[in-house]
DNA sequence: CAGAGGGGCGCC
DNA sequence: AAAGGGCGCCCCTCTG
C-alpha cells in the first residue's frame, strides 16, 4: 500500500497537469471525448458525426459523487462504460480523478478482453455485461437487463418450437421447398465444450439450434423463426432429420463464425453445404479495425447502429443479440451469503431446461440477429467501390469482392480445419524427455553460479523474467523514471521442492518464499523494456554474455574451465539461407561489451564463468520456450479430433488481412535453423500419403515492386537470382565494378564436373554489404526507421540513414510509393490492398508522434503485406478449384502467409506438386497479372521438416 | 482465485 | 526525440 502511495506521488511530481486539467478518451464506438476536470465537476465533450453533420454533446458528472464510497451504483457504471482507454499521458494530478480513471481503463480493458473472447464463439461463458444501459449518458444505448429480459422475451410468439420428429419432418419439408429460394440464418448453441481450450472439432454437444429466414417466412401461426430442441427433444435423431436441409448445397446458409458452427454439426455425421456468407468475415472486410472498437462479436456488431444501418426500413424493431451473461448471469454468492463480484453462468444444458422461455428467445435471437446482420452487411459493401489493382471494377462493390474471394475462401478455412494435420505424438513424448533433461542441465549450471552471489537463487525459476531481472540488475534505476529503482532485493515465491519447513510453520508448505538479491556486479545494460527496466530478453542476455571467442578462451584455459558446449544463436531478428553468418556483423561489437562486463568482476575467471551461466540460462530460456510453447501443447488432446490430426482455427482476423491461427497457432512452429529438437519433424503425412510444402519467394518484395512501379526491382526480379546479392550490388559501385570485372560472380549454379565456382560468390567476397542489402529490402517494407536500423548494426544512426539513402537511391519510385501512402492514409483515412481490401486508420489530426509514426508505417506496410496476404489467398482459391487435384486426393491442411502445405496420395506427389506450384505462380483465375513474376519453391516429403 | 497486463518469443 | 509490419500464446506478477 505505502509503495503504491510512493509510486503516486512520484507520478504527480514529475507531470505539469495544468489546474484546468484536460485529457481525451476513445469511447467504446471509436469516437473520441474530450474531458475537462472543473472544481467538482467532471465535463465530458463528445463530438458526434451522423454521417453529413458534426455536433457536440456535453455531459457533466459530480466527482464527489463518484468518489464516495457508497455511490449510487449507477453512477460508477456510468463512468466505467463510457471512458476508453487513455490516450493521453497528461494524467490526472493525483486526486481521486486518477482513480476513477484507471478504474475505467481497466474495467474497459476487460470489456475489450470479453468482446475479443466471444467474438469467436457465442456459445462460451465469456459474454459481458450490457452496454451502455445507462439513459442519462448513452442516449442510443440498449435498454436495462430487466427491459432486455421482457423485450427478449417478445420474440417468444414469432419462435416455433420443433421438439419432435414429426415436427421436424414438417418444418424441414417447408425450409426444402417452399422457403427453400430464401436466405437461412443459422446458429447452433453448444454444450461440453471448453472453448478457450478446444477444438469444436469432436468436441461439444448441441443442445438446440436455429433457423431464421425473415418474416415473411411462416412455419406455422405466423411463427417465422424455428428453434430445435436437441438436448430434449429427440438428440441425434431429431438433428438427423435436419440433415437434408444442411446438406442441400442449393439452400443459401448465413452464420456468424460458420466455422465453429461447421464443426459442431458435422460432428454428428452429416456434413454442411449452401455456405452463402459468414457475417463476422463480412464486417471485417467492411471495417478491419474494430477490434479496439467492439469488436466482431454477434452482440457488438449488431449492438452498434453503425454497423446496422444498413439493415434497413423493414427491420425497424431491431434488438441485438444480447450476451448470455446479460441475460443468465448470476452473482455468484459468498460465503455468508451475500452476492459476490464474479458473474456466472448456469451450464447451457440447466439455462435450457430451467430457463426454457428466455433461453429460447436467447437462442432464437442468435439467427435472427445474424440474418439482420447479413442484410446490412451486404447493403454496406454493396455501397462501397471496389478497386482491383487500383483500378475500378466495372459496377462491381465489396459486396461482389466478397462472393467471389472471402466467401469461397471461408469455406476453404473450414475444409482446412477439418482437415487438421496428422501430429506424431511419440516423437514429440521422445522429443519432450530430452528437452527437459537438457533444460534442467543448464538450469543447474545457471543457478550453481547464481547461488554464489546470492544463495536463495538456488531455488529461483530461472524462468522469470521478474526474478532474473532482480537478480541480474537488483539496485539500477528505472531509465524512464529515474526516481523508481529496483530494489537491492526481493521475497518471492516459489516452489517448496525441498520441503523446507518456514519459521512458524509446523509442516513443509506449498510453496515458500525465498529473497533474490543482487549479484552485486555492474552488468552492462544492454536495453531497456518499454517500461524503463533493464531488459532480460534473450537478445540482450546475449549481447551480456556475448560470444565465448578465442580472446576469452585462453583465459579460460588458464582457469582451467571447460568450455560447455551453450550455443549462442545470434541469428538476430532475420532468419534465413545465411542465418549462420548473421551474426557476425555485431559479434565486434558484442565482445568489446563483454570485456566491459567482465572487466566489473573480480578476477577474468569469475567473469567468464558468468558468460558461461548467462548462456545457460539462454539455453534454459529458449528450451522452455520451445517446451510450453511447441512440444507440450501439441500433445494435447483438447486440440485433437479423434483421429489424433490436430485441427487448429484458422481466422480471417487481422488488419491486414492475414490469417492466423489458434488453438493451436500452427503457423509459428520453430523453423529450420532453429528447431533444435526439430518439431516439425512431428508434422507427418498419414501412411501412404505425402506433404507438398509450396512457398512463394521474396513474396512481398515481389509485391512492393509491383505496387511502386520500381523498375529497379522489377529489374532485379526480372533477371532472377539472388535478389539480396542484386541489391547489394546495386547499391554499391564497388560491388558493381568486381562484378563487371568478372572479380566476383552474383549467382553460381554448378556445371557437371565442377564443385566450386571460379571465382569467390558476392554472398561470401561481400558477405557485409550483402547482409545489409538484405535487411533492408525486408525493413524498408515494414517502415523501418534508420534509428532502428542503427541499433541492429550497432552504428550511428548517421551511417545507417546513409545506408538507406543508398538503398533509395535506385529505387526512387519506392520512396514516392510510400510517400503517397502516408499521405492517402492522412487525408483519406484509409489504405488499400492489391485486390482493394481497404484498412481504415484514426484521425491523425490530434495524434500523438508515436500514434503517427504508427500509422505512417503501417500505411506503407499494409498494402506490402494485405497484397501478398490477396495473393496467397487467390492461390489457395486456385488450387482448391482445381479439378485435377481433387481427384488425385491432394488436400489443403495448412496456410503459413507466403506457404501451403497439402496431403495426398504419395504416388501422385510430383505431378500434384507441379499443379500446385501452377496455382501459385498463376493465382488470379490462371493467370498473373503482376508485373513481376511470382517465384515458387516447392517440395514433397513426409513430413513438414523434411519439405523445406 | 480469476483476469489483466507486461515481457518475451515463435512464425512470416 | 524518434525502436519495423502482422499475429498467438506462454509465463509471471499484480490486483480485486
Amino acid at each position: 500500500m505505502q509503495k503504491r502511495d510512493e509510486k503516486r506521488r512520484v507520478v504527480s511530481r514529475n507531470s505539469n497537469a495544468p489546474p484546468g486539467l484536460e485529457f481525451t478518451t476513445i469511447l467504446r464506438d471509436g469516437t473520441r471525448a474530450l474531458w475537462k476536470q472543473e472544481s467538482n465537476e467532471l465535463l465530458k465533450q463528445k463530438c458526434e458525426y451522423d454521417g453529413s453533420v458534426y455536433s457536440f454533446k456535453y455531459e457533466r458528472m459530480d466527482i464527489n459523487a463518484i468518489q464516495t464510497q457508497d455511490k449510487p451504483k449507477s453512477q460508477k457504471q456510468l463512468i466505467s462504460r463510457n471512458v476508453g482507454q487513455l490516450v493521453d499521458n497528461k494524467r490526472p494530478n493525483g486526486s481521486s480523478l486518477d482513480d476513477i480513471l484507471k478504474e475505467s481503463a481497466w474495467n474497459n480493458g476487460s470489456f475489450m478482453q470479453r468482446m475479443e473472447n466471444e467474438k469467436q464463439f457465442q456459445s462460451s461463458e465469456l459474454g459481458h455485461t450490457g452496454i451502455g444501459s445507462n439513459e442519462q449518458v448513452q442516449t442510443k444505448g440498449r435498454p436495462h437487463k430487466l427491459d432486455i429480459r421482457e423485450r427478449l422475451t417478445s420474440i417468444y410468439e414469432s419462435v416455433l418450437v420443433v421438439d419432435n420428429v414429426t415436427m421436424a419432418k414438417e418444418v424441414v419439408s417447408k425450409l426444402t421447398n417452399q422457403y427453400r429460394h430464401l436466405i437461412h440464418a443459422c446458429d447452433t448453441e453448444v454444450a461440453r465444450i471448453d472453448v478457450k481450450e478446444e477444438t469444436p472439432i469432436d468436441h461439444g454437444e448441441i443442445t438446440c439450434l436455429s433457423i431464421y429466414c425473415g418474416p415473411e417466412a411462416d412455419f406455422g401461426h405466423g411463427k417465422s423463426c424455428i428453434w430445435v430442441d436437441v438436448l430434449d427433444g429427440g438428440g441425434r435423431d431429431l438433428l438427423n432429420e435436419f440433415a437434408l436441409f444442411f446438406e442441400d448445397p442449393d439452400i443459401k446458409k448465413v452464420w456468424h463464425n460458420y466455422s465453429f458452427d461447421n464443426h459442431v454439426i458435422e460432428n454428428y455425421g452429416f456434413s454442411v453445404s449452401g455456405f452463402h456468407a459468414d457475417t463476422m468475415h463480412m464486417a471485417r472486410l467492411w471495417d478491419s479495425s474494430r477490434r479496439l472498437k467492439g469488436g466482431y462479436s454477434l452482440e457488438a456488431l449488431t449492438g452498434d447502429q453503425k454497423v446496422m444501418r444498413g439493415a434497413g426500413s423493414c427491420y425497424k424493431e431491431l434488438i441485438g443479440k444480447v450476451s448470455m451473461k446479460t441475460i443468465f448471469g448470476k452473482k455468484k454468492l459468498k460465503k455468508d451469503g451475500s452476492e459476490g463480484k464474479m458473474t456466472i453462468i448456469a451450464p447451457v444444458e440447466e439455462l435450457q431446461r430451467e430457463e426454457r422461455e428466455p433461453w429460447i428467445c436467447y437462442s432464437a435471437l442468435d439467427a435472427i440477429s445474424t440474418l439482420q446482420l447479413y442484410k446490412s452487411m451486404e447493403s454496406e459493401l454493396s455501397k462501397m467501390p471496389w478497386n482491383l489493382d487500383g483500378k475500378r471494377v466495372f459496377q462491381k462493390s465489396m459486396f461482389d469482392f466478397y462472393q467471389e474471394y472471402w466467401q469461397p475462401f471461408g469455406e476453404i478455412l473450414v475444409r482446412m480445419e477439418t482437415e487438421g494435420m496428422l501430429v506424431d505424438r511419440a516423437y514429440l513424448a521422445e522429443v519432450e524427455k530430452v528437452a527437459k533433461a537438457e533444460q534442467e542441465v543448464a538450469a543447474n549450471r545457471f543457478r550453481n553460479w547464481a547461488c554464489k552471489y546470492c544463495p536463495d537463487a538456488k531455488y529461483m525459476n530461472v524462468g522469470s523474467d521478474t526474478q532474473l531481472r532482480q537478480l541480474l540488475f537488483g539496485g539500477v534505476p528505472n531509465s524512464k523514471d529515474p526516481l523508481l529503482t529496483l530494489p537491492e532485493d526481493k521475497t518471492f515465491k516459489v516452489p517448496n521442492v525441498d520441503k523446507v519447513i518456514e519459521e512458524g510453520k509446523k509442516t513443509p508448505t506449498k510453496y515458500r518464499n525465498i529473497k533474490l538479491c543482487s549479484i552485486g556486479v555492474d552488468l552492462p545494460i544492454e536495453t531497456y523494456t518499454a517500461s524503463g527496466w533493464p531488459s532480460v530478453s534473450g537478445v540482450a542476455l546475449k549481447a551480456l554474455a556475448g560470444k565465448i571467442s578465442d580472446a576469452v578462451s585462453d583465459a579460460n584455459d588458464a582457469a582451467g574451465l571447460q568450455l560447455d558446449d551453450a550455443v549462442l544463436d545470434d541469428s538476430g531478428t532475420m532468419t534465413d539461407e545465411d542465418s549462420n553468418s548473421e551474426g557476425s556483423y555485431v559479434e565486434n561489437k558484442v565482445e568489446s561489451e563483454y570485456v566491459a562486463g567482465l572487466r566489473r568482476f573480480q578476477t577474468p575467471e569469475e567473469g567468464i564463468e558468468a558468460c558461461h551461466a548467462i548462456a545457460s540460462l539462454c539455453e534454459v530460456c529458449s528450451i522452455d520456450s520451445l517446451i510450453s510453447n511447441f512440444i507440450l501443447p501439441l500433445q494435447s488432446s483438447d486440440i485433437s479430433g479423434k483421429g489424433g490430426r490436430v485441427h487448429c482455427s484458422l481466422n480471417i482476423n487481422t488488419e491486414t488481412g492475414r490469417l492466423s491461427a489458434r488453438r493451436p497457432n500452427l503457423q509459428n512452429q520453430p523453423a529450420l535453423e532453429k528447431d533444435r529438437y526439430k518439431i516439425r519433424q512431428a508434422f507427418i503425412a498419414a501412411p501412404g500419403n505425402s506433404l507438398i510444402v509450396a512457398d512463394y519467394g521474396q513474396l512481398e518484395l515481389r509485391i512492393l515492386a509491383h505496387l511502386a512501379n520500381c523498375k529497379s526491382m522489377l529489374d532485379a526480379f526480372k533477371a532472377g537470382g539472388d535478389f539480396h546479392s542484386r541489391t547489394a550490388m546495386n547499391m554499391y559501385p564497388h560491388i558493381r565494378e568486381a562484378i563487371e570485372k568478372k572479380q566476383v560472380l552474383l549467382e553460381w549454379y554448378p556445371q557437371p564436373g565442377e564443385n566450386k565456382p571460379p571465382v569467390p560468390l558476392l554472398k561470401d567476397a561481400f558477405a557485409s554489404e550483402r547482409r545489409k542489402a538484405k535487411m533492408l529490402n525486408f525493413s524498408i517494407a515494414y517502415g523501418k526507421t534508420p534509428v532502428g536500423l542503427s541499433r541492429d548494426w550497432k552504428v550511428s544512426v548517421a551511417e545507417a540513414k546513409e545506408t538507406v539513402n543508398l538503398w533509395y537511391k535506385e529505387r526512387k519510385e519506392v520512396l514516392k510509393w510510400q510517400q503517397a501512402r502516408k499521405k492517402e492514409a492522412r487525408e483519406n483515412g484509409r489504405v488499400y490492398t492489391l485486390l482493394g481490401r481497404a484498412r481504415v486508420f484514426p484521425s491523425l489530426t490530434d495524434a500523438s508522434s508515436s500514434l503517427r509514426g504508427h500509422v505512417e508505417r503501417a500505411a506503407i506496410n499494409t498494402p506490402v503485406q494485405g497484397s501478398a496476404a490477396d495473393v496467397a489467398m487467390c492461390a489457395m482459391l486456385e488450387i482448391s478449384k482445381n479439378t485435377r487435384l481433387q481427384e488425385l486426393g491432394w488436400k489443403l491442411l495448412l496456410q503459413v502467409h507466403d506457404e501451403v502445405i497439402l496431403e495426398g496420395p504419395t504416388e501422385s506427389a510430383e505431378v500434384a506438386k507441379a499443379i500446385v506450384v501452377g496455382c501459385m505462380s498463376k493465382p488470379f483465375g490462371g493467370k498473373n497479372f503482376l508485373n513481376v513474376d511470382l517465384a515458387v519453391d516447392s517440395k514433397c516429403a513426409q513430413n513438414w521438416y523434411a519439405a523445406k
